[in-house]
DNA sequence: CCGCATTGGTCAATCTGATTGACTATCGCG
DNA sequence: CGCGATAGTCAATCAGATTGACCAATGCGG
């Protein structure tokens, strides 16, 4: 597989580059004492960091089912990083928040990204990563400029 | 989730990219009739273009198991994508070749890719892609150049 | 202020793509 | 020749997601 040719298509960079980040992240995570943190927990604390998540909440930034996203907070709850909030106004919404347990893993994750961060830009430079940061988002978000689900229901 | 922040996390970035990319191709590709067509067929026609490919190689492609990889291969030749090769000097490899079927999905292939470059290059311009393109494969090609698997194997 | 469609969420069964584990056959080297 | 390394397969299992059926709270139109 002698990898020389120069324009390889888009979609295998960016496969390639997530992997690298995430194995990275959670390798990182292990050598910190983490040991049952899957993939998307990341996504889940960075958006239970400022307010209680709920199941459409996370439906709408993962794009998976209820039912997915149901099961995912169950395993972290079960995991100790999400406790159920106090129901507000409406009581068939059923809020999750950070525990503390919760907050110390995301002070972990946000401090990891910050080195993976650090490490690209060495690879690459600083100000072609935030080149490269807001090109993408550029070209993936919304007029809106919100961010589309990480997998968009269609 | 009104995402307004505006350094997202690169592995955020790179997993909606991803999606987006894989999706429409998809989408496209059903469009054009081809129904039974799974993610990772893509990769593995694009190495199977100019060579027969090996499960090994799959493996080293991709980064799963090689029962996966084996899995896989068997599945493409099931959908007539591909066929197994006459074997070489080594009586251990197995290869597989495209079909005249395979070689018509990775001509669509081809092309549904060049009209999603075309599309990102209308979202923010045609040197930015390249740039982005470039940088992305520096920062995650080893020091011979060479891409490493989808999904490297630890 | 009542009826009913909409919305938020759960339970259960199933599927798919992958994994771990055990195994066979061929190769190549001392 | 003998033996470790390499290429591949078979079988069982797992994890994360899906589809489908369902319940409870909401809120809007008449």
């Amino acid at each position: 597989m002698s990898d020389a040719d120069g324009r390889p298509p888009l979609a295998r960079l960016f496969a390639i580059a997530y992997r690298q980040l995430v194995d990275d992240l959670h390798r990182r995570l292990r050598q910190r004492g983490w040991h049952d943190v899957r993939p998307a927990y990341g996504f889940v604390l960075l958006a239970a960091r400022d307010a209680p998540v709920t199941v459409t909440g996370l439906v709408e930034l993962l794009g998976m089912t209820k039912q997915a996203a149901s099961k995912l907070a169950d395993a972290m709850v079960s995991g100790g990083y999400l406790q159920r909030g106090g129901a507000g106004e409406d009581a068939r919404v059923r809020p999750f928040e950070l525990s503390d347990h919760g907050r110390r893993l995301l002070h972990d994750v946000e401090q990891i990204y910050a080195e993976l961060d650090a490490l690209w830009a060495a690879r690459i430079g600083a100000d072609r990563l935030e080149q490269l940061r807001a090109d993408l988002r550029a070209a993936v978000a919304g007029p809106d400029g919100a961010l589309p689900a990480v997998r968009p229901l269609w």
